[in-house]
DNA sequence: CAGTGAGCGAGCTTCCGCTTGACTT
């Protein structure tokens, strides 16, 4: 018999404080929920009043029995699940799983793992607070009715498989509208006149000065007759300003900005900070990682001024709470913060050294001073003009908690350097030593990245701390969205330049729309984010989830009934099912591009079974239509009638080699030819299969029945030494064998070969 | 490795939020 039975969440929660309770309690997990709605028939009975089916998931079995087990035997049961709504509920099915009388359940929360406060909770225990796991059971229920009752609109109308959702939905919805940003965008571009002048100071000393002028021209010759107004002018110093001012550290890290950070500092994908930080966090080196609060506990913030004081010195050290700002925060864990903030390092991989590097600074640098500086700002006049030059400057006059950790940003213009200003005095005179005046393009808002999503989201209170990953990982699953690069486009830029009272003029070339890592909507996203927002716009509204989140919380307080509020939901929403159903519109999604020169049919592009496609010709009434796959990148959205056709200029036959025709198509896996039942790809950026010549496909042919070849090594009966994209290696009955080091794979006889595929297959085993 | 788009019909797909492994490459 155990005398206290505590039940927790997490195991490695479990762990820890099971070590501050000693021998008299033991502790278990529930390891998140134990209890769902079941997948039959939606899992709620409607008719009857939103009766939930609550059912507790085969891969839960073994907790679910393992906790019955210790239940059984223990003489009090403690329920510590987390403080917040999804806890609370938690708190209740188990209560419910494991037979325990509701009202005399004891419910206990931690505020921070510490002997003091989980003797303090001990103490004062709770019971379950029935509103809270009322407001979870309407957003649990809500969030099924609307996943399970659009979902197969999407299958009948669309395409089998299809998802939607109150969470998934809004997130394909802003990359989608972002992309019509892009594509709509004009860049307009005009000329930044920048100039370097030399000033002297009283004892003579030459420095120089960078500035902007405070007007662009839009055309090159209003640059070029500006530029000529500079050859003769005067210039001096107008107006100097000196202004303090502070830079203040950024909050603790919460589950979004350490996404946002990870990848802006260490390049990581949102999943990649999660799995180390799952590490780092069971390794008890960081507190939980799954988390909206901003909030240290007293020991944390104890901990960081001793590190801080006995490193840098007291006038470092600035003890600071931080105020959580998400909406719809619930604040049931601190901030994501090292253990033990006295360990600057820990050991690991890589990865988990530079996560816990950036959580120990940002946690140590919140609690820091601010940053003094002095901004310098002078502008530069001229006798002929009333354009000034403006420059400024920024000294750092006490570091602060720059000395350990500044934020990033998201844009990446690089543009923010913070140039020294000399001392300078009113009516100083100047002279100019070079003024450029370059033609500079506006960019379009700038695509989402796995981050900057989860960043948008958050901020519009949609989602939760560990729903993130996953959500950007089913957008990507379902073909919504993709995580791509694009090589960008090259565009030449005027330059001019005045020297010596000379203006010359000159042209260099750049690149624009370069992209990494960012999400692009494929057609199949566009598709179903426009069917959503024609047939359920009040669902896919970026405020529906905050409105709902308002009637939660009234619920949660007991100002209202949790199935009326889904009443009043549902009975419209039914409705627009039901609408969306009925409506007999055929073709959705599909574009009508115009008509086929040659055969005068229409050509349409739309989503078929297999992905996009263009049709040239109707299937109706027992016509056969053409079809041809749209490319990759390729978006029904934009895509031209001469770009449509072009599609079904393949496969072209461009001739014969050695009495065996060369063909030349587009598969799975991009354009390739194809000769005498071999397969070539053709090189990426260099050949065009809709251009390609006989020639320059036989010279492909040669070139890689060459690197075969050299491909083969030794040859024995059916073993074969191979040279592969990592080196030689051995290849026997399709499977390969690494060499062993420092093995000279041109002596290498029959027996030795025999001999590494045994020993490689033993240790397999 | 290297497309496909006839038609019928059975059976399946799907949500969000809380937690970790057990799998394979």
């Amino acid at each position: 018999m155990i005398e206290n039975l505590v039940i927790v969440e997490s195991p490695a929660k479990a762990k820890t404080i099971e070590k501050y309770l000693g021998k008299e309690f033991h502790v278990v997990s529930s390891f998140g929920h134990i209890r769902d709605l079941s997948k039959k028939n939606i899992g709620i009975d409607i008719e009857n009043n939103f009766e939930p089916d609550y059912e507790v998931p085969k891969e839960k079995l073994k907790v679910v029995n393992e906790l019955r087990k210790s239940a059984s035997n223990a003489k009090n049961i403690w329920i510590a699940s987390d403080e917040d709504r999804e806890g609370e509920a938690i708190a209740w099915h188990l209560a419910a799983v494991l037979d325990l009388d509701i009202d005399n359940t004891k419910r206990i929360v931690f505020h921070e793992i510490t002997k003091e406060a989980i003797s303090n909770a001990i103490n004062k225990p709770r019971t379950i607070d029935m509103n809270l796991v009322n407001s979870q059971q309407a957003r649990r229920v809500l969030d099924r009715l609307v996943g399970f009752e659009i979902s197969p609109v999407l299958w009948k109308k669309i395409q089998p498989a299809l998802s939607a959702g109150r969470v998934q939905s809004v997130a394909v919805r802003l990359i989608v509208e972002r992309e019509r940003e892009i594509i709509s965008f004009q860049s307009e571009s005009a000329f930044r006149i920048t100039a370097l002048f030399i000033i002297k100071n009283d004892k003579g000393e030459e420095s120089v000065i960078k500035a902007e002028a405070s007007k662009r021209f839009r055309k090159e010759e209003e640059a070029k007759s500006f530029l000529e107004l500079c050859a003769s002018s005067n210039f001096e110093i107008d107006s100097v300003t000196v202004k303090p001012g502070t830079r203040v550290p950024a909050a603790p890290f919460t589950t979004s900005t350490l996404q946002q950070e990870a990848y802006r500092k260490l390049g990581f994908s949102v999943a990649q900070t999660m799995a180390v930080a799952q590490k780092l966090y069971e390794a008890g080196k960081i507190t939980y990682m799954r988390t909206d609060s901003t909030n240290l506990s007293k020991l944390a913030l104890l901990k960081s001024k001793e590190v801080i004081v006995a490193q840098y010195g007291e006038k470092y050290s600035k003890t600071r709470q931080y105020k959580t700002k998400s909406k719809g925060a619930q604040e049931a864990h601190e901030a994501i913060r090292p253990t033990y903030p006295d360990n600057a390092a820990v050991t690991g991989s890589q990865n988990e050294k530079k996560l816990y590097d950036l959580i120990w600074k940002r946690t140590i640098a919140s609690q820091m001073a601010d940053a003094e500086v002095e901004r310098t700002t002078i502008a530069i006049g001229m006798n002929n003009s009333p354009v000034t030059f403006n420059a400024s400057g920024e000294v750092v006059k006490f570091d602060g908690f720059l000395k350990v950790y500044s934020e990033s940003t998201d844009d990446d213009s690089g543009e923010s350097e913070k140039a020294l200003i000399p001392e300078v005095r009113k009516n100083m005179p100047l002279t100019y030593k070079k003024i450029t005046a370059d033609q500079r393009y506006t960019t379009p808002p700038p695509r989402y990245t796995e981050a900057s999503l989860v960043k948008k989201l958050e901020e519009l209170g949609i989602g939760r701390p560990s729903t993130y990953a996953p959500t950007i990982t089913t957008i990507q699953n379902r073909g919504y969205v993709l995580r791509e690069e694009r090589p960008g486009e090259k565009r030449d830029v005027r330059i001019l330049t005045l020297e010596k009272g000379v203006v010359n003029s000159s042209k260099r070339s750049e690149l624009f729309g370069k992209e990494k890592a960012k999400l692009f909507p494929q057609n199949i996203g566009i598709v179903v984010n426009d069917f959503l927002m024609d047939n359920f716009p009040e669902i896919v509204d970026y405020h529906f989830t905050a409105a709902i989140e308002e009637q939660f919380d009234k619920i949660a307080v007991g100002k209202i009934e949790w199935t009326n509020m889904l009443g009043e939901f549902y009975g419209p929403f039914h409705e627009s099912v039901k609408k969306a159903l009925e409506k007999r519109d055929r073709k959705i999604g599909s574009r009508t591009l115009g008509v086929d020169p040659k055969s005068g049919e229409e050509v349409i592009v739309k989503v078929g079974r297999f992905g996009p496609v263009a049709q040239i010709g109707t299937t109706e009434g027992g016509n056969k239509a053409r079809f041809a796959s749209l490319h990759k990148n390729q978006l029904i959205e934009t895509i031209t009638l001469e770009e449509a056709l072009q599609l079904f200029n393949l496969p072209r036959n461009l001739g014969e080699l050695e009495e065996n025709e060369v063909i030349v198509d587009t598969g799975k896996y991009g354009p390739y030819i194809r000769h005498s039942g071999k397969f070539y790809s053709l090189k990426k950026g260099v050949d065009d299969p809709y251009t390609i010549d006989l020639g320059r496909a036989i010279e492909i042919i040669r070139e890689k029945r060459e690197a075969e070849k050299q491909k083969v090594i030794k040859e024995f009966d059916d073993i074969l030494v191979l040279n592969g994209r990592y080196g030689p290696y051995i290849s026997k009955d399709k499977k390969n064998y690494r060499l062993p080091k420092g093995c000279d794979p041109k002596k290498l006889t029959k027996e030795e070969c025999l001999d590494i595929i045994e020993k490689a297959n033993k240790t397999k085993k």
